[in-house]
DNA sequence: CTATTTGTTTATCC
DNA sequence: AGGATAAACAAATA
């Protein structure tokens, strides 16, 4: 599920655990979420550490911890952050946390138990010692909420991938970091765009829609999802994109579910018609 | 039993 | 060579 309000809105489930030190560190090392990591070192470097301030690039999580340990977390497809708190009373900290079967890496603080959970583990954890944050950190592209990513840059990355669709395109995170399937069709669907449409056939005013979708769904998501996790109002497609049955709330008419660049894809028909009126 | 899934990497093909 | 596409990863859910 995670994008990136979902990423942002996990990110902040740890806050509680900020400026306290990790007690222990438990971890599955067979768990796949740890293909890139030395699980020893990263045990060694985090225990005892003081959890000092977290960050949200697109669908990447960055910890840092004292002593210049940071610690990368990227949530795959069902992955999740939670987190429980230890009765001050009880001394058993074991009997207060239950491990779930996809409980796949632990910190145990004195209060808080910060939990990473992934069924699936396509999820990611990788660690770093070092002055300053990892390069792979550093390369994340720039936020698309930000002055960085204007019209210009979206208009060259069209032009690169003019021969693919623009669904497709939009969950390239080398541009886009952070948008999702469902962040995707929101913006298309705002934008009124095909999703089969090609990235080249998009100029113009059209470009301009998609510009500034993507800045609003960005936007809105943060504010809804990335703030406490509210549902969203039925106004956007969201709420209507997942089942079979969902109905445009621009047209009332049936959404259509497809799949568009290997991705399963919902949208209006009636309410996407850019660039041609063609396809139904 | 089968089909589907909110993500990314790798191999393969053009 | 660069870019597009399909498969693979793994487990839950319908």
């Amino acid at each position: 599920m995670p994008e990136l309000a979902e990423v942002e809105y996990y990110r902040k489930v740890w806050n509680p655990g900020l400026e306290k030190k990790v007690r222990q560190v438990y971890l599955n090392p067979h768990a796949r979420n740890f293909r890139d990591c030395n699980t020893l070192i990263l045990k060694q470097h985090l225990k005892g550490r003081v959890l000092r301030s977290s960050a949200a690039k697109g669908k990447h999580l960055l910890f840092h911890f004292s002593g210049n340990n940071w610690l990368g977390i990227h949530l795959g497809m069902s992955g999740k952050l939670c987190r429980t708190c230890i009765d001050k009373d009880r001394k058993d900290t074991q009997s207060v946390f239950k491990q779930d079967k996809h409980d796949h890496f632990v910190l145990l603080q004195s209060r808080h138990v910060l939990i990473f959970n992934d069924s699936r583990m396509f999820g990611r954890i990788c660690f770093h010692h070092g002055k300053e944050a990892p390069e792979w950190w550093r390369n994340i592209p720039p936020a698309l909420s930000s002055n960085n990513f204007d019209r210009a840059a979206l208009k060259a990355y069209l032009t690169r991938r003019r021969r693919s669709t623009i669904k497709g395109v939009l969950l390239a995170q080398e541009r886009f970091p952070g948008l999702g399937n469902w962040m995707a069709d929101e913006i298309l669907w705002r934008a009124r765009i095909q999703p089969h449409c090609h990235a080249a056939q998009i100029e113009g005013d059209k470009l301009k829609d998609l510009f500034y979708a993507i800045k609003e769904v960005c936007r809105d998501a943060l504010n809804v999802i990335g703030k406490d996790w509210s549902n969203p109002p039925d106004s956007w497609l969201f709420n209507h994109r997942w089942g079979n049955k969902g109905r445009c709330p621009k047209t009332n008419k049936l959404l259509k579910r497809e799949t568009v660049s290997g991705r399963t894809t919902c949208w209006s028909p009636a309410w996407q018609q850019w660039p041609d009126c063609s396809r139904d």
